[in-house]
DNA sequence: TAGATTGTTAATCGATTAACAATC
DNA sequence: TAGATTGTTAATCGATTAACAATC
């Protein structure tokens, strides 16, 4: 992994020590730990916002279940996609979001909706008390409410492969 | 943007003085100049590969192409998807991949197929001369050709949120 | 005991920040 | 000249790597 075994000690012992000097690590414990740690084996209660194509990408993508992530809602304004069923979950309208939340548990909102109803849509959500957002528009969100953020710049990534795709010709003239 | 203006001086003299002492910076020069850096003044051309819901995601965000990544063919083995037009681009079949490199250029690949087939698909986009790989693919893609990979692992994100979910909860306790 | 492996401290490296010189 | 702003060197900070002690 281009990691070196020292920083991988260093890293471990940030949380506590998972082996035994001499002996060794016990791996099938040590992968649970650092699930406990990642939290990936706390069960997240999901929803989805927007279910637009990239909305229905992650829906689709059930590798997220097996991270302890579980989708139970989408919503979208699109009255045409309202009532279609993925993988089994219907797609509801944005309206009964708030009742939603109020009867269910909702741990974590990914934002699928366009740039720029993305903030807005945002606040609402964490208003509503989710606090945790996923946000896939390309935009740095930040809310003064107290929710964490990850956000998702796939430009950015595609802009660090142009730079390297331009630094690689460069040089091979 | 939680940068300290010491920093930003000091990351554009890794490429050069693009200011005047005293006097300032020109704004718009500036912005062409970072523009150059970055590559996104280049015109990219590229395909995308897998028309599932992440690849047509990605061929309808249309904001790629501000930054100069212009995309000129999509690929799919699904047959009942080839002829298919995203904004007036045609799904072609996989088969065709290799005269369509070879009669237009490509210069990045989105790889956009399911997880077990991305290693095989990425050498053979390689090895037809694509230098440019983008893989959607929760894997760490490696070629022993001189190629460039961004990878994007969307599960790394989220399980980020996740961990700094678990620490609000642990804190808040 | 000898070899092997983790935990932990020390050394090194690189990036960020601060300070100041150069210039309008 | 005084104030303001960039370029560049020095100081600081944090992360990675190396060294070694502890332990099987």
């Amino acid at each position: 992994m281009g990691i070196t075994a020292s920083q991988i000690r260093q890293d471990l012992n940030c949380f506590g020590g998972f082996g035994q000097q001499g002996y060794g690590y016990n791996v099938e414990y040590l992968y649970n730990e650092i699930g406990n740690i990642l939290g990936v084996n706390e069960a997240f209660k999901v929803i989805i916002i927007g279910a637009g194509n990239m909305g229905q990408a992650l829906a689709n993508y059930s590798n997220f279940e097996k991270r302890g992530f579980r989708l139970t809602g989408i919503f979208d304004i699109n009255s045409s996609l309202v009532g279609k069923k993925i993988r089994d979950i219907e797609i509801m309208h944005l309206d009964s979001l708030e009742r939603f939340v109020s009867e269910n548990e909702v741990d974590i909102a990914i934002l699928c909706v366009p740039y720029e109803h993305t903030p807005a849509v945002a606040d609402k959500v964490a208003r509503l008390g989710v606090k945790g957002l996923w946000n896939f528009s390309p935009m740095d969100l930040k809310l003064p409410y107290d929710v964490i953020i990850e956000n998702v710049h796939l430009s950015d990534s595609l802009m660090v492969l142009g730079y390297r795709l331009n630094e690689m010709r460069k040089t091979e003239k």
